[in-house]
RNA sequence: GGGCGAUUAGCUCAGUUGGUUAGAGCGCUACGUUCACACCGUAGAGGUCACAGAUUCGAAUUCUGUAUCGCCCA
């Protein structure tokens, strides 16, 4: 059974032989997986401590939201973190993985409220904000183990002493701390601000949290009576409109102030489009030109005519209301579009905002937080907009003022967490205010203290945070930090006064953890804004008690992700860890969040510690469903992590993932449900992605998925997500795991003992060498994230060489008792230096084997044997020794390889049966002969063939079948005598004539082209001439041996 | 509308500074269970590198444009 040594006492330096049947022949990870885990954490090997002997090396996790549990996106994005981590634990960084979730505000609270509606049909207010929040609390803490069982089955060594949770009392501190400290350098302030409103879950919503859905809809037009019109000008102004309901809210119609130019810069445009337009295009922009000048003509005389009237501060009457509102020239109202005129409704618009700040208009509120009408409204008032929307259109057709409907595609804002359509609205906010914050976070990057890979990503940061767009940080949600303000407003100048001096005099005010501000607010009464440090139940309780009521909002969600990298390790106290571990090493994440938490960690960070948190930042692709879909727990397309580890182990899974990481693109990850009953595989689509159940098209049967919650549908069997891209790790394991069994099994007798590499035979040196190489090649790959390389070296060198020719050319060494010693170190060694490089990727079966290998082999190493250390998760990373890195021997044994491809090769062609040993002559030169002799046993052992002549002399059968190796200067010859194949023997002959021909014909053309002789570099020349040669000799040799077997058979 | 990326074998993806006949895994074909592994071995078939131009002796690779898809921003 396999299981780590970790267990047992001191592990004995006498190496034990290892029988065969201890082994099993595949390795059983359900069984393995959980011991090995559990012995990893006996001995302390993820957790990190404070230790001045060793350079720090920390990474913090990306917290996953307790929203629901992970997906193979966030399988992807921890397991790569691991893998640095481990490599770095090996390398002898005191290695720090700092773990820990996220609240995530709006997402979690919308979860529990969604549940809350379809399980009991209760509203957050039936319930109440402390039962609200504690069934929040409830949902956390069930997810949270689910995540962290999640990461810990794949293996992840965080350091789980020191899980955190970015609402826990540690990160409540910082949020605190960070918000005082910005209130008080004014960084924080208070407003009214349109924001994305979400009516179902009655908060604001960030811009990063709404999307825009095109939907068909309707544009409106109608007649806006002027009123006391002068002759000559129109009795009314037609508007038009997507959303004829905001007109109760309207407070002006804007003209553009100087129409003519308008229309000359759009006519400019268009001409500047024609200019450089391709022939397709010609035509619809010249129609467009047209439109346009007809448009001008009958238009513009009419537009001045209400530029002059705006002039004049000609009034409308607002139908369907008693207000009075201006006609204004603003340059907004779009000449070229509609009416020309537009109707402003500064409340519920982002861009009518703009005008009615330019413009100094009112601002009307029409609506409630649950998108109904308030009182604003007027008769309408308590009806939903979609209501309200049918109504005012039936009452203007009423008055015959509706005028032309059209049909028009529309952009809508939905929220990303309720699905349902944004409202604009106007509402109290806190804004953090970005200039310089921004600017420090734009410079930490411009000037690469902070490196982002790949490169191209840093663009979007630069952008995004040159914006400098104040951030607003209130939430009106119930989870979450609340925000730490309290007020008074509506008292005048005296009073504000006074309470300032009560307020100066309390204890905290003169510690200085208190700080207010005193503001006129809009409505010309006085505001005084006191927030408070810490959490000090006597000064909340005191500043109450003088009046002051606490905000009722919550901060967005990043304020407190922002802190992540300096909150987790104790700021603002000033911890030990603090110093040893910040600024972190690297962060490793996906790219949606470069600007929402990357770019706010950096500048927060610099903020409040004044040092970056992390040197480098590691964006990994995303992993797309077969669709090309990204996974979300919304969509329902995530895979569980738990069910590739269910069928195909932890490793596979890590492997599997590790390999498909290239920072050139996402990842394509087609899955099927696999049917409990019958076992077959049933495509994921669309249709069936979130579905509860599911009748499998095979047996009829029906089974219950991820997303199953009434007992009904959980009485059907679960069916597990999977996908066949993780085979390949799959098999890749396995092979790993059966050469070391047999390595294992080979290892009776084994004696460590010093070598000299320079007399070890060919396959030796050729092994050393590449694993030199190969120990570079992966260093190197993983330190540049450079994950799916790393992984493809290691799989090719563990398949492809260690297995393939190491291995198989060991058998007839280790039968043999004069080379059976050397054979056995080498080979342990080289299992060893493999296993060390694998283990980041997959740490289960390598600790398995390495507990193997500590028993039959417990001293070893080449050239100098030292023990060993007990568990592989901090064995000593592989140092490549550049004294066995040899070209030249890994050149002669490519020769060697080329050898047993040619007669396997001819085998093939031939049919001769595996079992059959051929007859084979091998015509060489004096120094291959020299090289190739001592291999004869391997050569025979590995092409299955009796080696009769090896050397210059070496000539053909009299029934041959060659293949001419020019490259190498090598013939291969294999006696048919036996196995004569005539017609198969033309064949292959006849085909690879062709094959030479068409090379020697591409060549000859290449080399006849003057330009090219003349031009290209010499050595290129030269070798292209070297090769025509080769190929002139081989197809001489081919058509001999084609000749000479069409005469022998006559 | 702006930005970033992608398009290579039936599928999923690699492809270094431009240079022999463009690679891998899965799938497919043929043969094979001699005791590490059938989650295996050996051999093989399969590609107009999205399209059109340009640069170059030479382009999957560089440049321009087009198409399609994806993401981000407005």
């Amino acid at each position: 059974m396999p299981t780590t040594n970790a267990s047992n006492s001191q592990p004995s330096s006498d190496p034990q032989p290892i029988d065969a049947n201890e082994i099993p022949n595949r390795f059983d990870h359900a069984e393995a997986a959980s011991q090995i885990a559990a012995a990893w954490d006996a001995a302390g090997c993820s957790h990190a401590e404070v230790n001045p002997d060793k350079p720090p090396f920390c990474v913090v996790i990306p917290p996953p939201n307790v929203t629901g549990a992970l997906h193979l996106g966030h399988g992807l994005n921890n397991t790569l973190q691991d893998i640095v981590i481990r490599t770095k634990r090996m390398q002898g960084f005191e290695t720090l993985w700092m773990p820990g979730t996220d609240h995530a505000g709006i997402a979690t609270q919308a979860v529990v409220e969604r549940r809350l509606k379809e399980d009991e049909n209760l509203s957050r207010h039936d319930l109440g904000r402390d039962e609200l929040v504690k069934r929040i609390w409830e949902w956390k803490a069930q997810y949270e183990t689910r995540i962290i069982g999640q990461l810990k089955r794949m293996g992840c060594s965080c350091d789980w002493q020191r899980l955190r949770f970015t609402l826990d009392d540690t990160c409540a501190a910082a949020v605190r701390a960070t918000f005082f400290d910005l209130f008080g350098q004014r960084m924080i302030y208070r407003g009214k601000r349109l924001v994305n409103w979400d009516t179902f879950l009655q908060t604001a919503v960030s811009n990063d949290e709404v999307e825009n859905v095109t939907q068909k809809g309707h544009f409106w037009h109608f007649s806006y009576p002027v009123i006391d019109a002068k002759p000559g000008e129109p009795t009314s102004v037609e508007i038009a409109t997507t959303r004829p309901e905001t007109m109760l809210g309207d407070t002006a119609v804007a003209v553009h102030p100087n129409p003519e130019k308008a229309f000359d810069k759009v006519e400019s445009e268009l001409r500047a489009k024609l200019a450089d337009a391709s022939d397709k295009e010609k035509a619809d922009v010249e129609k467009q030109l047209e439109q346009l000048a007809e448009r001008r003509t009958k238009m513009l005389p009419g537009l001045i005519t209400l530029r002059d009237m705006a002039a004049d501060g000609r009034m409308l009457k607002l139908p369907l209301t008693d207000r009075e509102i201006p006609l204004i020239a603003d340059e907004w109202a779009k000449p070229e579009l509609g009416s020309g005129c537009v109707k402003i409704t500064p409340a519920h618009d982002p861009n009518d905002y703009e005008v009615g700040l330019r413009q100094d208009l009112p601002m009307i509120n029409i609506l409630n937080t649950d998108g109904t009408l308030n009182e604003e409204g007027g008769k309408y008032a308590g009806l939903n907009m979609k209501q309200a929307r049918k109504a005012v259109v039936a009452d203007l057709d009423e008055l015959d003022l509706l005028g032309e409907v059209e049909d028009r595609e529309i952009e809508l804002p939905h929220s990303d967490r309720s699905k349902t359509p944004i409202e604009p609205f106007l509402a109290d906010q806190w804004f953090v205010k970005m200039d310089t914050l921004a600017q420090s976070a734009m410079d930490a990057v411009s000037d690469e203290r902070v490196k982002i890979f790949p490169e191209r990503y840093r663009k979007g940061y630069l952008d995004w945070l040159g914006e400098k767009r104040d951030w607003p940080v209130s939430r009106q949600l119930w989870w979450g930090h609340r925000i730490p303000i309290w007020s008074v407003t509506g008292i005048d100048a005296k009073a504000a006064k006074d309470l300032v001096a009560k307020l100066q005099k309390l204890p905290a005010a003169t510690t200085g953890e208190l700080k207010e501000q005193t503001e006129t607010l809009d409505d010309g009464t006085m505001g005084v804004f006191v927030c408070l440090r810490g959490e000090d139940a006597a000064a909340q309780a005191e500043i109450e008690s003088l009046g002051l009521v606490q905000d009722p909002d919550v901060l967005d969600t990043w304020f407190s992700s922002a802190l992540w990298p300096h909150s987790t390790l104790g700021w603002p106290e000033k911890t030990p860890e603090l110093d040893y571990f910040y600024p972190t090493a690297t962060l490793i994440t996906s790219r949606d969040i470069i600007t929402l938490w990357v770019a706010r960690m950096v500048l927060m960070g610099l903020n409040n510690v004044g040092k970056i948190p992390f040197d480098q930042v590691f964006i990994h692709p995303k992993i797309l469903d077969g669709l090309g879909e990204t996974m979300s727990k919304s969509k329902g397309n995530g895979v569980d992590p738990n069910d590739v580890i269910d069928k195909f182990g932890p490793d596979a899974l890590r492997y599997g993932l590790a390999r498909i990481a290239t920072d050139t693109q996402d990842v394509r990850m087609p899955v099927q449900y696999e049917c409990p009953h019958c076992g077959k595989l049933i495509d994921q689509t669309k249709k069936n992605r979130s579905a509860k159940t599911v009748d499998c098209k095979f047996c009829k049967k029906t089974f219950s998925t991820q997303w199953a919650e009434s007992e009904s549908d959980k009485a059907h069997s679960r069916a597990p997500v999977v996908s066949e891209r993780f085979e390949t790790a799959r098999n890749f394991v396995n092979k790993l795991w059966n050469a070391s069994r047999f390595t294992l099994m080979n290892m009776e007798g084994y004696e460590a003992k010093p070598l000299e590499v320079a007399s070890l035979p060919l396959e030796d040196r050729w092994l050393l060498s590449r694993l030199a190489t190969v120990t570079d090649q992966v260093t190197k790959g993983i330190e540049t994230y450079k994950f799916a390389e790393a992984s493809r070296i290691l799989y090719d060198f563990a398949w492809d060489e260690f297995c393939s020719f190491y291995v198989e050319i060991a058998k007839p060494r280790s039968a043999d008792e004069a080379t059976r010693a050397t054979t056995q170190v080498v080979m342990a060694h080289g299992l060893d230096t493999l296993l060390r490089l694998l283990h980041p990727m997959m740490p289960f079966v390598t600790e398995s084997i390495w507990s193997y290998v500590g028993k039959a082999a417990p001293v070893r190493g080449v050239p100098v044997p030292a023990e060993s250390s007990s568990m592989l998760m901090t064995a000593a990373w592989p140092q490549a020794d550049a004294s066995h890195h040899d070209p030249a021997i890994e050149r002669q044994f490519a020769e060697f390889q080329e050898v047993v491809g040619a007669i396997r090769s001819i085998r093939a062609s031939q049919n001769i049966a595996p079992r059959e040993i051929v007859p084979v002559a091998i015509r060489t030169s004096e120094s291959s002969q020299e090289l190739l002799s001592p291999m004869k046993t391997s050569l025979e052992s590995l092409a299955n063939c009796e080696v009769i002549t090896l050397g210059p002399d070496a000539v053909a059968f009299e029934t041959d079948a060659p293949l001419s190796l020019s490259s190498i200067d090598i013939d291969v010859h294999v006696d048919l005598e036996k196995f004569i194949d005539v017609e198969a023997e033309l064949a292959r002959l006849e085909k690879l004539k062709d094959q030479v021909i068409k090379q020697i014909t591409g060549k000859e053309s290449k080399l006849n082209n003057e330009n090219f002789v003349a031009r290209a570099p010499e050595e290129v020349v030269a070798k292209e001439r070297e090769s025509l040669a080769e190929l002139k000799q081989q197809l001489a040799s081919v058509k001999g041996d084609i000749e000479r077997l069409q005469a022998k058979s006559g």
